[in-house]
DNA sequence: CTTTATTCCTATCGGATTAATAGGAATTAA
DNA sequence: TTAATTCCTATTAATCCGATAGGAATAAAG
């Protein structure tokens, strides 16, 4: 049996350490697919699609070519967890009914007002949401 | 495309719903599992599967045969939400590394304390903790 | 003691998603 | 011209979710 089924995905995870290596590294210069995924034990293949992801939604940029690589755009202190978990795992709300970005109405829920779940899950997101507002790529680095 | 991959299941959903019913009938006389489906909107046969798992967890008791049905064992107060939603969703952390009740070494992370993303998660599962730890089922009743 | 209404249990299923893999096109430096 | 890289699209095996099916066991009511 599989426990954890609901965790964060590996997308995501893979992304954030690529994105962290990269932060560590201090300069723009630009780093290689295979020289992340070897360094952090992670599919080349993989990081391939997810670093594409990132510089579709900017906040990567990417050099093509022989030298090529990937570099980030911006100071790591002023780039906020929240927007790439956004693009990365999707909604941060654990229900649609709750969610900023991505809201949707419960198919089974007349009222949300009094609904047990929604207020619950309301309180989750937003403490949820604290964490990966106010930190940066440059706050979740160690050494 | 379906957003929403990763969110609260719908077992967890509708566990906490039925639980929530129950929790406002405030006695403990027997409630068919037809009477909560329908009143919360939820699939007989689904939600029949989820309440015996909450029975065979010890979270709700149950009377066979006509006039059956299910009853909460305890006061809806004293029922805190951290161990309802292990039960029905799995574990609380969204990574095993960072689990207290199901922990898993990652495969590809040499060391976790020099991890980006543990100790981010780390941050995550305490807040989402302290939500469920300090919750009850009384807590989250609207009328 | 028969009927009826319920919980209990196991098995199965379609569809969707995840994590990856494959193969080559486009681009750039040497 | 060659080599090394990113870019792009398609495919796949495995797994999981949400539900459904069918009947066994149990217990109340007549």
């Amino acid at each position: 049996m599989v426990i954890f089924e609901n965790m964060l995905s590996k997308k995501t995870k893979y992304g954030l350490k690529a994105l962290a290596y990269l932060a560590k590294q201090g300069s723009n210069h630009p780093v290689q697919i295979s020289v992340i995924s070897e360094s952090e034990n992670i599919s080349r293949k993989f990081l391939e699609s997810i670093l594409l992801t990132l510089r579709k939604n900017g906040f990567l940029g990417s050099k093509k070519g022989k030298t090529g690589g990937y570099y980030l755009l911006k100071d790591p202190k002023d780039i906020k967890l929240a927007p790439i978990m956004r693009i990365l795992e999707g909604p941060i709300a654990m229900v649609p009914c709750v969610s900023l970005n991505f809201y949707e109405k419960c198919d089974d829920c007349p009222d949300e007002t009094t609904c047990s779940v929604h207020n619950l899950m309301l309180e989750v997101r937003d403490s949820t949401l604290q964490i990966f507002n106010n930190k940066s790529l440059a706050d979740i680095l160690k050494d």
